[in-house]
DNA sequence: TTGAAAGCGCTAACAG
DNA sequence: CTGTTAGCGCTTTCAA
């Protein structure tokens, strides 16, 4: 790799000069002089090195991303989307760390990247309390954090960017109520987080203000273990199969996003229920597969792109201007009706359809 | 954040036994110096600054992984699995770069990641030639490349894991043969790429050694454009409208990756079309979600994890032996045979099935 | 308008 | 066994 030096030495003027243009300071050079140096980078393919870069600016134009796993579609989504804009628009490169849910690796992940120089870091985490974040916090890390509602602990200090789950889980339920289901589920691998409360918070909210009385209740599956994320159909398909047991089944069901509704329509087709004329089905998360299962899948579509791009921006401004308080942004989440829905089986539709 | 002078500082002894304990060179050490070394550093939360590290050893713990979008669930799985390995086995991070199957931004990734120190790069790519590759690799960037079989190129000094991709496309049409289609399809989005023929070439060989005359044909649909890979269902969805509207249409069709079989199945479907009773579908990737389409998607399974692995302890074996050669490494593709696939409509099962 | 020089935090001789 | 020291490549005053 070739130094600032040479290039300096190639164009035969000091290494000042060099590092001017690099920043863009060229109203102190001689334009011929720019020129001349300009055309020494490109001959030698020139690179500066970050890493000494970073030595004395402080500062190294990498966020980190820590997500539970790529292997999990709408993560992989997500991350595509916030690396592209990072890249595109900032310039910045993006580290990224699979957390598999786990507090211990999530709190070492965050300590590694400080020792990269990495000023901020985007947490799509699961967890309800920022503990562990928070040290990283202390240590000057800006942290922006994903889809959990702020308010829930000390987060001074803590971006947050998050989809609207209450709203979710009403719009869901009120879509299968709307229909006219009036024995809803909503099914979630075991284990409470901020987002599935919240989404559980408004699928209660709108089986309590229903018109007529309608039943709703949580099945929590199996948890997710350690490589978990392509676990998530699985624990659906489970369910699937538990639900179609169940006497008085319910006849709508929202899951708490879309893998685990794959799984969980297949675990009921295996049990020899029919979606959507014996169980109709809302997912979240409105996955791109989505509009290809069988039956495409109704879900509720969370808005990744202008969320990534919001991510992005905050932990880009806040490693410019570390003096930026957080902000709180919320997004609000949508119905994508597909074909997943129906009336129920023996049900006449009420005539409130959407 | 301290530096190693805060801790040499609290624990009363000079930097470089810091520095000897940070690289493990305890033999060097008194015991107790060791030990009140380790309680500073941890007392600080010290961690070495690796921008330090790295300009003074030239030697970054960091790979790059250049994926086409990890919104392809397949590479989200991959870059999850390639991640986790490099993190807890060897200890190195993973900077993500999408490169959206475009060149030129391949190419600018590569140079990137030499400036931030980055020694070796694994590269999912899918552009035949590697010539824009073969810059960086002048330039002692050490590059892992993904599912291109050797020996296309000069490629002298890169590694190359990749799965018998003949293997996996006679492997799919044998299947289907077995099941007594004699009308096969190999559909795919436009384009030639190294695996691509590879694929096509075993499933042309498969047909034309079969006992009785087996008719087979390649469809290749839209391109994949800028933000492609979510549009690979789109795809599929189109190729089976396609293909439901041909006379005399295929009753066994091969898809080139998993996710364009699901859009294939929703194709056919929309246009009438059941799946298997009418068409057979072999898909290729056997990603997670296969098991549970509707119905569960026969597919071809490319080794994910041990290529995974291969990969990474190729890079890592290139950064810390540079003068190690390059290898070839190749990997086995294996039938999951699943509910995809029966016998086509009119003909009767030949005896031997697989 | 250009150049010289002082470090940023760390490693690895080398000297004690 | 422990400490001193010379840079790694770059940015950034400060002088010339």
């Amino acid at each position: 790799m070739a130094t600032i030096q040479d290039v300096a030495r190639l164009a035969k003027v000091s290494i000042s000069s060099v590092s001017n243009v690099l920043n863009g300071r060229t109203e102190r050079l001689r334009p011929d002089t720019a020129e001349r140096i300009q055309q020494a980078i490109q001959l030698l393919g020139y690179r500066p090195n970050q890493a000494a870069r970073q030595l004395k600016t402080g500062k190294m134009p990498v966020i980190g991303l820590l997500v539970p796993s790529t292997a999990n579609p709408f993560y992989g989504q997500i991350a595509a989307a916030l690396e592209s804009y990072a890249q595109t628009r900032h310039g910045y490169r993006v580290m990224l760390c699979n957390t598999h849910r786990d507090r211990a690796l999530e709190a070492r992940m965050l300590e590694d990247l400080s020792g990269f120089g990495v000023a901020a870091a985007i947490l799509l985490s699961s967890f309800d309390d920022e503990r562990h974040v928070e040290d990283a916090v202390a240590r000057g890390l800006a942290v922006i954090s994903y889809d959990r509602a702020p308010g829930t602990a000390g987060n001074r200090g803590i971006d947050h960017v998050y989809a609207d789950n209450v709203e979710a889980g009403r719009l869901a339920a009120q879509h299968l109520i709307d229909h006219g289901h009036r024995r809803l589920a909503f099914v979630m691998p075991a284990g409470r987080t901020n987002s599935r409360d919240r989404k559980i918070q408004g699928f209660l909210r709108a089986a309590g203000q229903a018109a007529e009385p309608v039943s709703a209740q949580v099945y929590e599956g199996r948890a997710i273990t350690a490589y978990g994320d392509s676990e998530l159909a699985d624990i659906g398909y489970e369910l699937g199969q538990r639900l179609a047991a169940e006497t008085a089944a319910p006849t709508g069901v929202v899951t708490v996003n879309d893998t685990l509704a794959m799984g969980l329509m297949a675990g009921l087709r295996a049990a020899g229920k029919r979606v959507p004329e014996d169980v109709s089905v809302v997912g979240m998360d409105n996955m791109v597969l989505a509009a290809f299962t069988s039956p495409p899948l109704t879900s509720i579509a969370m808005p990744v792109e202008p969320m990534a791009q919001a991510m992005v921006d905050r932990a880009v401004l806040r490693i410019t201007e570390p003096d930026a308080p957080a902000e709180q942004l919320r997004f609000d989440p949508a119905l994508v009706p597909r074909e997943s829905v129906s009336p129920p089986p023996a049900a006449q539709p009420s005539g409130s359809r959407a």
